[in-house]
DNA sequence: CAAGCAAGCTTGTATATACAACTATTGACC
DNA sequence: GGTCAATAGTTGTATATACAAGCTTGCTTG
């Protein structure tokens, strides 16, 4: 018998999962202790320990030290949305990508701009334009302020070869961002560039990224909302 | 000396993470094996092995059983956005949270919605649209759709004490769900009940979630780009 | 030279054990 | 009856060990 091997701790993740999905255990119900577990399977501590962890990692389970394993409260109250990189999920989609960069300059920092990016307002920071296409239809503007200090040589790519995003990735690691969604009104400029009505609502994503020295880059992601929206499957 | 004690594991970790952000190991690079960690800091392979786990479930790292440990590639490829229930978004924002309700009906479902839900077309699926108020104003509406044979008692619920989600979650414990965000305009009857004029953009999220036996629900969650919008914040 | 095999290193799973830290309950004492 | 302390039970950290499973490398062999 050629059979796959289940890890022990795998059957017993199985175990409570289908206690709580079945509503045997319901919101707030004490789990069996590490102890408890470990005899009814026949496993030592340490693998029923894993299982308990594991489920707690991904949000099924709340353990309190001294008092025991619960099952956790609204698996869902919030749900994780990805923002993904619209050239891979182009890519992804099967369709062609090309992306036509605008501009790139170095710009003086207003009041604003200086604030989010976090340097003096006498710097200069760099600016990127990057228009993305998917099929020769313009979908996407990306717009994006660089802190000039922490990637000096960000004017320098060619940003046709290599996306702005990931080039700032492989500088500067990152390690913080925020992410903002909003509905707006494109500017009748951003409304030339993608090719849309002044009254279509836009789906426009701001970014900023910090790397262990400080905040590196603003993005301004703009997509009209007729050819664009985000998109997200997740499993518990 | 009432010093807090730092687990050993995680003062490994600090340490990886350290020698990433300064840039000392870029991607791919091949960190230290658990025993060489074990070693150099003095502990055990299991807790070496921790600490690698744990950077390795945040995405830092990336583990293949024979040949090693490795610093994952670009970070933030894809980031996370974290949709939450709006009613805890409102409290944790301290303002007050209102919610009305307009209908709670049975309807005939139409093709789309069939498949969506995953019934037949002759059967019947609950209507309910819950108003959100923060501070006395219309910030959200909630539209939701939901399969009548697995939530049978949802009509009986008065949903100014227990969110939809909140009584759909106790009820069918959750094992998957999509979202998807677009920038639209609302109809005429929304932009009414949200109080708002028919050329503003509105962040409208459509959300489908699983139980185990099927699908339970779609909620269309539509609020005003100029009163609403999605944030989140993320650490690596 | 090429193919294939074997050795050695790596991560993955599992066990048994010990002690620390924390919680909730019980019971004694005032 | 109320307060406090001891206690039992639970999770958290850490170690030492063993074997399984997968990758890499280098050597043997045809």
């Amino acid at each position: 018998m050629a059979q796959v091997k289940t890890a022990k701790f795998t059957i017993i993740k199985d175990h409570i999962c289908k206690m709580i999905e079945s509503g045997e255990w319901v919101q707030h119900s004490k789990v069996p202790s590490e102890n408890v577990l470990a005899e009814q399977f026949s496993v030592s501590r340490m693998t029923a320990r894993r299982a308990l962890q594991e489920l707690t990692e991904q949000g099924l389970l709340v353990r309190s030290q001294g008092a025991g394993t619960f099952v956790a409260t609204f698996k869902s109250q919030s749900s994780l949305l990805e923002i993904r990189n619209i050239a891979d999920e182009i890519h992804d989609r099967g369709h062609q990508h090309h992306a036509l960069q605008l501009e790139l300059i170095s710009v003086d920092v207003n009041n604003e701009l200086a604030i989010l990016l976090g340097v003096k307002e006498s710097e200069k920071v760099y600016y990127s334009e990057v228009l993305h296409f998917e099929n020769n239809e313009p979908i996407q503007l990306e717009q994006r302020y660089v802190n000039s200090t922490l990637v000096p040589e960000y004017l320098q790519q060619n940003f046709a070869q290599i996306t702005p995003h990931e080039y700032l990735s492989s500088e500067a690691p990152l390690t913080e961002a925020t992410n903002e969604v909003e509905a707006i009104l494109a500017n009748s400029e951003t409304c030339l560039q993608l090719n849309i009505e002044s009254s279509t609502p836009c789906l426009q994503v701001k970014r900023r990224t910090w790397s262990s020295k400080g905040v590196v880059s603003l993005a301004i992601l703009t997509a009209p909302g007729n050819k664009y929206r985000l998109g997200s499957h997740l499993t518990f």
